[in-house]
DNA sequence: GAAAATCAGGAAAACGGTTGCCCTGACGCT
DNA sequence: AGCGTCAGGGCAACCGTTTTCCTGATTTTC
């Protein structure tokens, strides 16, 4: 009863297929590659039992002869999360084009998981490997001498000499203020994340150099919290409550846009007349979920995933390069920056 | 200068460990792998020369012997996206540690892919196959008379033979309902997402019939709408305008919970002395950035992901399990449900 | 001290597929 | 008729590892 349906379930070899076609297991090997001098009627024969019997191909042995297993690891080092999926899109996309096929590996922020996986990915004779990460500081590299290549994306490796694919979060802060000064706000400040963080101190600095090349200085110091709607919301309280002057605000992260969005928006701030909005990573459950949907600088991590596998790709097959790539970022605009002679963002 | 690092680069194999150890393939493969009976001397020499250049086993031609790959698919259907990152971890962490690796497939939703990637895998001789996707909702197999085991995970198989790994949703909105009820509410309604989608349909009866067996009746007629904070938000007014008498919400998702708290809280109402709320699915960005924050129902992702894994994992060894398992839910109290008599929820 | 048992390790055959080389036979040419 | 050419397809080596079988050498046993 258990297997009564199963007819086809055995997965059938070369051979098999050989016997049923009559030719030897060269031949039709030959004829299912479309190697060798083949009569078209025997080449026909052999690709006509190989269907019949659902024949495919075993890729170990395949690989056991050719060298290559068309196969690539790929490792995150935190926990799959909402940055390592687009990123994993991605790649995936742009591997799976390329006929290979992806590992996955969580190494949970674990060195000893990661070096575990390494030597796994190593056995298994992987092309390539992808290192992808939450943070986009650089990390030490997952190992010396590794006999295939390996990209970074998102995360970079502190060797120069590594390949990584990164976003330019400093392009993305000067699109954020750019677009502020574009829709003519002037005071403009600056509500982020922790200080020491290394994304929070790059788009910081960026932002107030694009207002300084202006010949403007920020409306008041810039903000450093957490990465949370709650700092956000705590933050408007503060802006509000010091009085300062402003009409624009640029956070750090959507979440705190829409925190510090929330906080004024009670104390009867209207977004955008009085004060712009300008959010960061472009997560869309956050920009759609804000009153008003939020402006947001988006990073484009499926661009990075998908160019750290193409990159990936062309080393694997000698091309390697080498150094850092950065990418970079788009802004999105809704109506937190639409001004009211603007008709509205565009579609 | 491209490769002056690189000594050990080239991946060595078993022979060339043989050589340095001054013993034949074979010896070698029984010093490495514990079998056969050597002096412990020669074992040891060998496992030095295996170390010294960095030896690791080629799982191609392991398998190509053994017939087992220690690998499995893992095909999500619709793009990987919120229900499927915790799936994913949970199966890599019961596949994982069973020396397990992962192949990663995003079918997107298209069938065509879906096929090749049954192919891929096939023709990769993975050991099992595990489905995941977003719906909960039964679909039809990937394919009749694999030569492999498969499990769905949180979606299920169409047909009734197949093992699948689903949340019992009718238990979370029981949950839900007994937890309204628990803190003394009453006068309860359900708002949630659109009518024809399997998880509405479960979790609306069951949480009607979880009143009536109370005998209570919904204090107004289920809400249905998109799966949204927007609909929340309306469905929020549509509640206010109508007047009815209302002490509870049930929300079939925390976007539409998060909608509706916003929504009475702008008109004035104090959640949850005034109203209750429940949400569905415990998403932390929307629990969290809710005020107050969110009761919710936890589907335990990952618990199914591990379960589904670890049947995988008795199939491949020839103990297959077929049939729906139902996984319960779990309700995590939070501030929109902690009654003032009570000190608030236990951590 | 010889036969038997045990131990250590080598040789070789698999696993499934690919590929270079070689053989065979048909055909065309002189 | 005899030779060369070439298409068609078989043979066997090879990829890297495991495992079975087997052979010497050593130890045990009577």
């Amino acid at each position: 009863m258990e297997e009564t349906l199963g007819n086809n379930v055995r997965p059938s070899t070369i051979s098999e297929v050989a016997a049923l076609a009559g030719v030897s297991t060269g031949t039709a090997s030959k004829a299912l590659n479309g190697r060798g001098s083949l009569r078209p009627e025997t080449r026909l024969r052999v690709q006509q039992a190989a269907e019949q019997l659902g024949f495919v191909a075993n890729a170990a042995a395949r690989s056991l002869h050719s060298g290559r297993t068309y196969t690539v690891g790929m490792i995150t080092t935190d926990s799959i999360g909402r940055f390592s999926i687009p990123l994993m899109i991605g790649a995936e996309d742009a591997l799976g084009a390329g006929q290979m096929s992806v590992f996955l590996c969580d190494a949970r922020d674990d060195p000893i998981r990661e070096q575990y996986y390494v030597r796994t990915l190593l056995s298994r004779k992987v092309d390539g490997i992808i290192v992808t990460g939450r943070r986009t500081q650089a990390r030490t590299p997952i190992s010396a001498d590794l006999p295939v290549p390996v990209v970074y994306a998102f995360i970079s490796s502190s060797d120069p000499q590594d390949c990584s694919v990164v976003p330019d979060e400093a392009d993305g802060a000067r699109r954020a203020i750019q677009h502020l000064l574009a829709i003519g706000r002037r005071r403009i400040v600056h509500v982020t994340g922790p200080e020491h963080h290394h994304s929070v101190t790059v788009r910081a600095t960026a932002a107030a150099e694009t207002l300084a090349a202006e010949g403007l200085e920020p409306a008041s110091t810039t903000l450093y919290g957490e990465w949370s709607e709650a700092w956000g919301r705590q933050a408007a309280g503060i802006l509000l409550s010091t009085g300062a002057d402003i009409d624009a605000v640029f956070c750090g992260s959507d979440q705190i846009a829409r925190g510090v969005a929330e906080g004024l928006r009670e104390a009867g701030r209207d977004i955008p007349r009085d004060v712009a909005l300008v959010g960061f990573d472009n997560w869309d459950v956050m920009v759609q979920g804000s009153r008003p949907a939020l402006t947001s600088i988006d990073m484009d991590l499926e661009g990075i995933g998908r160019t750290a596998a193409e990159l990936l790709l062309a080393a694997v097959n000698g091309d390697p390069v080498h150094g850092q790539r950065a990418l970079p970022c788009r802004l999105v605009p809704r109506a937190s920056t639409a001004v009211p002679a603007d008709p509205g963002p565009r579609k």
